[in-house]
DNA sequence: TTACTGATCCAAAACGTTTTGGTCGTCAAG
DNA sequence: CTTGACGACCAAAACGTTTTGGATCAGTAA
């Protein structure tokens, strides 16, 4: 309601003093500074968020494209580590905009859409892809964004992302310290980083421990994906005795499917994500996680510090992987 | 990069004139239009978001609060509805921000910060209590917003909500229709309009049916919250045969503590939401969902016809609740 | 010729900040 | 007394649009 100009009347002094005053300049004297405040308090003053927009250049706005191919928008968890993110900026003056994609256009339309627009001073990119084209496309403008997940990129640039090879190996050499031998992998689409390293975690696992790595079955990273492609492994000649699932959705899904098979509760099963829900499936979920609490803050302090200039190198954060041990990973394995 | 002055000064013509050629006003020639649109599409011109909000006077964003109190923030679907809300929005050339609770903060502190700001041209509500302070100040700041649920609000307000009335009402007669007597209800906390409301719908087919309403329990509105207060009803003198619960999120809880004490598996239960994962716990759950497809767009329309100024009463919707059929909700009904 | 119309175009104002580049005293040092 | 420094304040420019209120000119009617 009330402007800079209304309160400058008011109080009898110039625009330019109460601004300043409000910002805390030392060329306004202490008791006029008290006198600006008590009155900018009073009437509850507020800067307009545009107009210092407009002067400062700076849109006070970071966007995060939201993927909406496969599956579900993302996964579940996800709203909070985005929650969590917007917290953190909002105290240093950012808000998070959501920017969904359409059908019928690519997400590199809608970066260009915010880019150009100047309605964003930096981008949140997630479900980054091998080769991704909106991380080419804001490195060549040079807007600072950071992915969550890596990328083939061979130029660098700011990343928080989960060690999934590291994960997925442990997983695996884990069942087979444990006794197993047909170790399936129920992976996610190739083309998504998370989902490839992953699997090459599975992979360098089952080649340490000479063993085969035929039981593959790839699907969509939801429930219905996983409940699919582990009935595709369940169709193989020889049946696998431990599952190591991509995502938490897709364990889900496979515990489903082995239910609805003869002596499918001698499957082990494992996820990744950690999902609330995993706890109270049956059998309850073993899963393992991103070592790191508070995500989203983590996210938004490497935004922050892309935007101050930070080379990306530093802004990128590999982050271990601890696994969360419940029921569905030893159940009994039965020599036959 | 390029400016409306660039491009005017590039092309020979005024500002003005670009800029009304560029809105496709007829007071610029056709030839001059084509000259002018062909130019700004060949050096990517995008006008200013921030110049533009000053000088209409508005924000072009639409701000959404994420409560983070009880449990996870939202529900699992919820970033769905945001993001076909967002969508929707962005046809019309608003961005919707997402602007959570900090601790510490109340959500009316947010609310006055993004209104008072002038930082948004409305607002969208989720998780309305019964009584709510958001809305009374959003009420008295002449601010347009949406409420996901509705309040007891006296002076009327634009809302989308399921009528969960009805809807526990009926889930609670079929129960009674297919032989249950002792039907409980898992409740969630009862400042929240939805969770009293559906109470409120289980009640009333107790009522009608000439049943006690004694097997109640509250509990947080999370699968920790459902899995408590479903033992509180199993350590009642007589057992419940059938839950309704206020949620799917507690459903879920609650079949966890069913699989873990005797004869649990005979007890009937339904939830509400039809999250994805319903259909992939054991038993498969039963739940009811708004009978409306793409609720984030119905939010995004609703929200636009406030901003242009429709009263609120032509502006709420309160959807029927359909059920969806699985296995929990025709457990065996032993009879003693 | 004069007055009016309609088709094009434009200069300048406005939106509400922040920042630049001052001015005007007062006081201490020279 | 002069000079310089400093404290306190302010006018005006700038940010990039959109919109207001014309201006200019050709053609047409009187």
């Amino acid at each position: 309601m009330t402007n800079l100009k209304q309160l400058a009347q008011s109080l009898g002094l110039s625009i330019t003093t109460v601004s300043r005053a409000l910002d805390g300049y030392t060329d306004v004297s202490a008791a006029t500074r008290d006198r600006v405040r008590e009155a900018a308090e009073k009437t509850g003053y507020r800067p307009n968020a545009s107009a210092r927009r407009l002067r400062k250049q700076r849109a006070e706005l970071v966007a995060v494209t939201l993927p909406s191919d496969a599956g579900h928008i993302a996964p579940p968890h996800f709203l909070d580590i985005l929650s969590g993110c917007a917290e953190h900026l909002a105290a240093s003056g950012l808000n998070l905009v959501i920017a969904p994609v359409p059908r019928g256009e690519s997400e590199l339309e809608i970066c260009r859409r915010f880019v150009d627009g100047r309605r964003v001073d930096a981008m949140l990119l997630v479900r980054t892809k091998r080769k991704d084209e909106r991380v080419e496309f804001l490195q060549s403008r040079g807007i600072p964004f950071v992915t969550n997940g890596r990328t083939e990129s061979l130029v660098p640039h700011p990343f928080i992302d989960g060690d999934g090879f590291a994960g997925f190996r442990a997983a695996t050499t884990r069942f087979h310290a444990a006794g197993h031998r047909r170790i399936g992998l129920i992976a996610g689409p190739q083309d998504y980083y998370f989902a490839h390293v992953r699997r090459m975690g599975w992979k360098a696992a089952m080649d340490e421990a000479g063993l085969e790595t035929d039981l593959y079955a790839e699907g969509v990273p939801t429930e219905q994906g996983g409940y699919l492609a582990t009935f595709e492994l369940l169709a193989r000649s020889a049946r696998p005795t431990a599952l190591v699932c991509t995502t938490d959705e897709m364990a889900i899904g496979a515990l489903r499917a082995l239910r609805e098979v003869e002596a499918g509760d001698t499957i082990s099963v494992v996820g990744h994500d950690d999902l609330p829900t995993g706890a109270f499936t049956s059998p309850s979920l073993s899963t393992m996680r991103i070592a790191s609490r508070n995500l989203g803050a983590s996210f938004a302090s490497l935004l922050l510090r892309a935007i101050a200039g930070e080379p990306a190198e530093e802004l990128q954060e590999l982050h271990p992987i601890e696994f969360v041990d419940r029921d569905s990973h030893c159940r009994p394995l039965k020599v036959p």
